[in-house]
DNA sequence: CCTTTTCTGGAACGAATGGTCCAAAAGGCG
DNA sequence: CGCCTTTTGGACCATTCGTTCCAGAAAAGG
């Protein structure tokens, strides 16, 4: 069936290495040569299997944001109560601030602090990342709310923004330089809303 | 005294002029031909009179938060208590989420987020401007509690964080393309640990 | 006016940028 | 075995990057 040579490597594991080389570096200082060298594979191969620079950071940012959102989905369902999920959420985010991961930040809110309102895919998938995010967070809310774990009475899309900007602001935070204690101090505070 | 030809240009004009590209694009994706541009001065100019690029960002950068710094100030011993200088704070910036201006955001949360922890002056730099803006916002705490237009009770430093959290989510939040209300509400969240 | 000091424009630098192209190698299938 | 498709490596493209340098213009002081 199929006819002629067959891909040596695995575009997944080329797609997850471009995607470290984003994350590390942002959209535009990552270089074509660091991408191939980080991905293993020569320039035509990016090339042919993923068009341009462009449209590999957009794959790979879709790539981080189901990621991502798979994992909280799962930690969602696995603890105990949505405003648990919050918890662990936040204060380990925190408490991880002197690691070189956390140094990293969140590729998603990274780009969309550099990209910002541009009018392009990679500007627009930033945005739509943000707000996947967020949405995360209204289903939570509304689950806590629901199970009694979070007080009631906030509307829950309100709430949701209110974390993400919970979640982005601490990331900026651990980005400057914040140590793990202070980073969970104000990260405690952020919670507070929730009572 | 002097000797020679005298300056053609005003060497604050010019900073301020970099200043917007590197606000506008970010210090990396800034090129010397858009610095160039903006400045109205010629190449060799430039390196006379600033030394190379990263200097040159670093000076717009620190001219940045001498001037951010001094405007907080002014706006905190203008406001009638310092709840509502940080009140008209976040509100204000939430309600101008649409402007052009606000898609620019905050040069210091920009430079953290793209430089991070790295181990070069202009990282540092950064670094010491978000500490700069969390310590008005300590100021403000401390005279808020005293005047009693804050709860007292928290941790002046542990709020001070919490605040810089919260104008660098928000800001984040504005970019990723939020609408001015949407902003406000989550702004406004973030004003209720204040009680 | 002429010296002195500085600024100025542009040419030139090598390195690196994102992207294209082609000849050759490689492996599955008839 | 040999065909045929696809991958692959590397040369090559023009452009841009940050930076240096130099010859000449410009202006204030003596």
């Amino acid at each position: 069936m199929t006819r002629g040579r067959p891909i040596a490597y695995s575009p997944d594991e080329a797609l997850a290495a471009a995607l470290q080389v984003f994350w590390a570096s942002g959209y535009e200082a990552a270089s074509t040569r660091q991408l191939l060298d980080a991905m293993h594979l020569s320039r035509s191969s990016l090339y042919q299997a993923f068009g341009n620079k462009e449209q590999l950071f957009l794959a790979a940012l879709r790539r981080y944001r189901e990621t991502l959102i798979a994992r909280l989905e799962r930690r969602l369902a696995a603890a105990p109560t949505a405003r648990s999920f919050l918890e662990s959420l936040f204060l380990e985010t925190a408490g991880e601030a002197a690691s070189e991961r956390a140094a990293l930040g969140c590729l998603i809110f990274n780009s969309a602090t550099e990209l910002g309102r541009r009018d392009d895919a990679p500007a627009r998938e930033a945005g739509a990342g943000v707000a996947a995010i967020t949405d995360v967070f209204r289903r939570a809310v509304e689950q806590g709310q629901a199970e009694g774990s979070i007080a009631p009475g906030r509307e829950p899309d309100v709430l949701a923004r209110y974390l993400t900007l919970g979640m982005a602001g601490l990331r900026t935070l651990i980005k400057s330089g914040t140590d793990p204690e202070e980073a969970r101090q104000a990260a405690a505070l952020v919670l507070e809303v929730l009572d």
